[in-house]
DNA sequence: CTGAAAGCGCTTACAG
DNA sequence: CTGAAAGCGCTTACAG
C-alpha cells in the first residue's frame, strides 16, 4: 500500500512545494517569489496564486541553495583580532560596517582573531563562499601571510600597517592630524611638548612621530630627544611611560604639553598626573588622537584628533560591494586617505606663565 | 578540433577538480578532506595523494554547497536593534558570543533592525537556512510579533521584555543589583540620591526603579519625586535629563549622588558635570549600571552593577548550540536568572561634609 | 577500502 | 507566458 505523499510538516516549503500548491512549476514559483529575470512576464493569475500559495505554506527561499547556484552570499565578512575584547576602535569602525550593510541588504559575519601572523590560513578558510567579500580591520601583514590571503573573494583593508596588494587600502591622515595637533599646542605658546608614542614600528605610531616632528621643524623649535618618549596604545602603557619620565626627571622642568598617540594613552596621563597633583591644563596641556567616547569622559574633556572611522567602515563596505559587484580585479594597491580633524576641548590651554619643575 | 579540459584559473577548486588531480572521485576526497564518516577507512597513500592534490589546488570546501547537503551552516545569527550605533551594552554581550562561537567553530552574523515590532518580518526572512540559531538581543517583542518567529530555527532571547515561549530567556536580577547599588550609596551616607531611568515601560528599567526604591524604603529615607529622573539608556539621554534637571533647580540642593539605570546615561552625567564644573566624586557621587568597558574609561571610573553581559552571551551560545545538536523543542518558555555584583571604583565616595548648590 | 548515484533547494539558459 | 533539464559543490546511503 503506498503511503500518500505527506510532506513531514518540520520541513520548511521549498519552492517545489509551493509550485504543487499553485499547480505550476518549481521555476515559475521561483520567478515571481525569488525575482528571477523572467519574473515579469508572469500571468497577473498565475502570480496571484503563487504568492498565496507561498504565504500559506510560509515559504522562504533557503539562502544555502541560493548562494550554490548564485555564487552570492550576500554577507561580508569583517575579521579582526580578539585580545580578550573587541575594543572602542573596533565597535567604532563597526558602526560604520553594519550601517552601510544594512542599508545595501547584506549581511555581517565577523571573525575574530587570535593574531595576525598565526592565523593567516584561517582568514582563507573563511573565504569558502560563505561571504562575497572580506574587510580587514586594522591587519598586521607580512609579505608571507599575504601568500594566503584568498584569490576568489575581494579583500579591503583598514588601517593596515602596510599597502595590501590587490586590494583597497583605507587609512587616515595621521601624519597631518598630528602635526596640525601639535601645531596648534604651538599656537598656543607651547614651546616644551612632549609626545607619548605608540608602538613603534606599527606604520600608525610613525606617522604621529613624523607629524610631531615635523610640526615641531616647522616651528624653528628644538628637537628635544628625551622628550620623545616610547609608550604604546594603551592606557596601562600611558601610565607606565609618564611614571618612568616623572621618576627619572625630579627638579627639571616639566612638559608644557603632552601630545599623546591616542586617547587611551592620554587618559593615562591624566590619572598619572593628578595623581601627583599636577593641574590639567593649568600647569600641563594634554592631548590625545582618535576622539573615541572616552574622549568626552575625562575630566577635563579631551583635545584631540579625530579619524572619521565610522564614516571609513561605511566607505569600506560601499567599495567592497562595488568590487564585487564589478568583479573589478585590483593589480596595483589602491590607497584612499581621510582626513582627520582637530577637536578642541578642555585639555590644553596656553603655558603657564612660570615654569613648572617636576616634583 | 576539442578544447583541452582547462580549468579556468579564476574558478576556485572543487571536490571533483581535487578527485581527478589525485586520480581518485570526487567523494574520495571528501572523505579525507571534510571528515566525511568513512575518512578513516581510506588507504593511507591514497589519503595522501588526495591531501597532496588539495594543497597544490588550493582546495577549500565551499561552504555554501555543505550547508545545503548538511542542513548546517556553522553560523549563528545576533539581532540587536541599530539606532544610530550599536551601543556598549551590545559590544560587550557580542564579545561573549564572539567568544563562544568561535571555540565552536561557528561563525556569527548580526542582523541589524531599526525597530523590534516593524522588523520582526525581517527577523523570520533572516532564518532561511543562512543561520543556524538566532539570538536576540534586547528584544522588545509583542504578542503579535511573535507569530513571525521561524519555525525551523531554534531562537535564545536575551533580556527580552517578555519572557518568549518555546525558547530560553537569559535575564539577570536587575531589582536586585539596582537595590544594592542604592543601598550602598546609602552605607556611604548619602541621603539625597537621584535615579535617572532608562526608558519607562522597559522591564529593565522598571526593575531598577524598583530596587532603588525598595532600597529607599528600607532605609525609612523619604522619596523625592523630584529626584526620580525620566530618562532613556543612552548617554546622549542622560545628558539631556540631567542638563535639564539642573537648568530648572538653579540654587537648589544638587543631589548627592546619582545612581544612573546604566553606564551610558552615567557617562553622559560624567560629561555635564564635568563642563558644568562639578567635582566628581567629591560633590557628587556618579555611579551606573552594566559595568560596560565604557566604566573603565571614565575619569574617575564607574562604580557600577555589574551584570555578567559577556558571560551571559557565552552562555546564550551554548544554550543555543546544544538546542541545534539536540534538536530540542521547548514548550514552556524558559528562564535563566544570572546574578549581578557591586563594583566599586572611584566615582562613589561619601557625600561632602557641606550641601552643594547648584549653580 | 573505493565509486556511481541521488539529492540538498535554488537558478540559469533553452525550448516550446 | 510557462516548463523540462542541467548544474552549483557537497554528502549520504548504497553497492561493489
Amino acid at each position: 500500500m503506498p503511503t500518500p505523499p505527506k510532506r513531514k510538516p518540520t520541513r520548511p516549503a521549498t519552492l517545489a512545494d509551493v509550485g504543487r500548491e499553485a499547480g505550476v512549476s518549481a521555476m515559475a514559483a521561483s520567478a515571481v517569489l525569488n525575482g528571477a529575470r523572467t519574473s515579469s512576464r508572469t500571468a497577473p493569475e498565475t502570480r496571484e496564486r503563487i504568492l498565496k500559495a507561498a504565504e500559506r505554506l510560509r515559504y522562504r527561499p533557503n539562502a544555502a541553495a541560493r548562494a550554490l547556484a548564485d555564487r552570492r552570499m550576500n554577507t561580508l565578512g569583517v575579521a579582526a583580532v580578539f585580545e580578550g575584547e573587541l575594543n572602542q576602535y573596533f565597535l567604532e569602525v563597526f558602526n560604520g560596517v553594519v550601517e552601510a550593510a544594512a542599508r545595501h541588504n547584506q549581511n555581517t559575519t565577523v571573525f575574530t582573531l587570535h593574531d595576525w601572523g598565526r592565523d593567516a590560513k584561517r582568514l582563507a578558510g573563511f573565504c569558502d563562499g560563505r561571504i562575497d567579500g572580506l574587510l580587514l580591520i586594522a591587519p598586521l601583514v607580512s609579505h608571507e601571510s599575504l601568500e594566503h590571503l584568498p584569490d576568489h573573494t575581494p579583500v579591503i583593508a583598514l588601517h593596515a600597517n602596510m599597502p595590501l596588494p590587490k586590494s583597497v587600502n583605507l587609512e587616515s591622515d595621521e601624519e597631518r592630524g598630528a602635526f596640525e595637533m601639535v601645531n596648534h599646542l604651538i599656537s598656543l605658546g607651547h614651546k616644551r611638548i612632549m609626545h607619548l608614542t605608540g608602538n613603534r614600528g606599527l606604520i600608525g605610531a610613525e606617522r604621529r612621530i613624523q607629524g610631531y616632528q615635523r610640526a615641531l621643524e616647522a616651528a624653528r623649535l628644538r628637537r628635544d630627544d628625551n622628550l620623545l618618549v616610547e609608550a604604546a596604545f594603551s592606557t596601562e602603557a600611558g601610565i607606565k611611560a609618564l611614571r618612568q619620565w616623572l621618576a627619572k626627571s625630579r627638579g627639571k622642568q616639566m612638559p608644557e604639553a603632552i601630545f599623546c598617540a591616542n586617547d587611551g594613552i592620554a587618559m593615562g596621563c591624566l590619572e598619572v598626573l593628578a595623581a601627583a597633583g599636577y593641574k590639567v591644563p593649568q600647569e600641563v596641556s594634554v592631548v590625545g588622537f582618535d576622539d573615541t567616547i572616552a574622549a568626552r569622559t575625562t575630566a577635563p574633556q579631551l583635545t584631540t584628533v579625530r579619524q572619521p572611522l565610522r564614516a571609513m567602515g561605511g566607505q569600506a563596505v560601499e567599495i567592497l560591494l562595488e568590487r564585487i559587484r564589478e568583479h573589478t580585479t585590483i593589480t596595483a594597491p589602491q590607497t584612499v586617505v581621510f582626513p582627520t580633524e582637530l577637536v578642541l576641548r578642555g585639555s590644553a590651554t596656553p603655558p603657564p606663565a612660570q615654569p613648572v619643575l617636576v616634583r
